[in-house]
DNA sequence: TTCCTTGCAAAACTTTTGCATTAAA
DNA sequence: TTTAATGCAAAAGTTTTGCAAGGAA
């Protein structure tokens, strides 16, 4: 099972929705072939802002809530890497970011850059459900390089 | 230089704030007194809140004010761990974190419980301002024990 | 018919801002 | 006297909710 982001056309998508026992309305669909059709982190006004512009009529809430939705059944993630506001990350597979923290721009790393050759062991009762790692970038002053 | 938080009262503080040249009016002091007196992790509204309740007379534009005045300074760390609202870590030692998905509860985890053998480097042009790690929790479930 | 989905507006919540007032250097 | 900090209320930004209307099963 791909559990990655791959160019996906609407077809596709409304397969996917279904497997995920989500019936594909048009809005549902359009939104997952936007997220989906590349990896990427868009927040749900970019969304709102690119449906609209391509013809797509949908409102605010629906947005919202298919969003939600979409996250809740595990077909995109939503992140928190700045208070500010929420951002979907259309890529499932187990991965971190770069955060560049002028622009706001986030980046993937992918699992094989990172390795952890020690990690606590979580409380009595507790098991890890995911670990979010963002490494933090600053543009290289002058006087650095 | 000790850089984690400690206990301490409200004159030591506000010695502290001067050293970072931050004028240390009673309302910057209080909040400093009830941050560092241990570390911690809290709201501005749990801040607001804690300094109302013990009689101290504080707008909650000063509360949020103070706060990022004293994070822009390093006195203490605002972290994003959830997109609802912001937290903020009287903890300012390099460390990382554990999040109880279902309380939402954080715990520090130290550096050296973490360990490291492989990270990305950053793009060019670019040098990593820091990490953030949150390892999210979930209650064990019963057919899991 | 029955249930689910959408859209719209309003509400809720967190955080920021404008501005008059107050306090400190 | 001059600058900085506070408080209040309003504004701004993001996300959620209530409810009527529409559409699918």
């Amino acid at each position: 099972m791909n559990r990655t982001a791959t160019a996906a056309g609407p077809p596709e998508c409304a397969r996917r929705l279904i497997q995920l026992g989500i019936r594909p309305t048009p809005q549902r669909v359009q939104i997952a072939a936007l997220l989906l059709s590349a990896p990427q982190h868009l927040s749900a006004e970019q969304i709102l802002a690119a449906l609209r512009s391509s013809g797509t009529r949908v409102s605010k809430a629906t947005v919202y809530n298919t969003l939600n939705l979409f996250a809740a059944r595990g077909l995109i993630r939503q992140l928190s890497v700045d208070g500010s506001r929420a951002w979907f990350d259309s890529n499932t597979a187990v991965h971190y970011h770069f955060h560049d923290t002028d622009s706001g721009m986030l980046i993937d790393v992918p699992v094989p850059e990172v390795e952890f050759s020690r990690l606590p062991s979580p409380p009595p009762g507790m098991e890890v459900a995911g670990i979010d790692l963002v490494i933090r970038l600053r543009r290289k002053s002058d006087t650095d390089r």
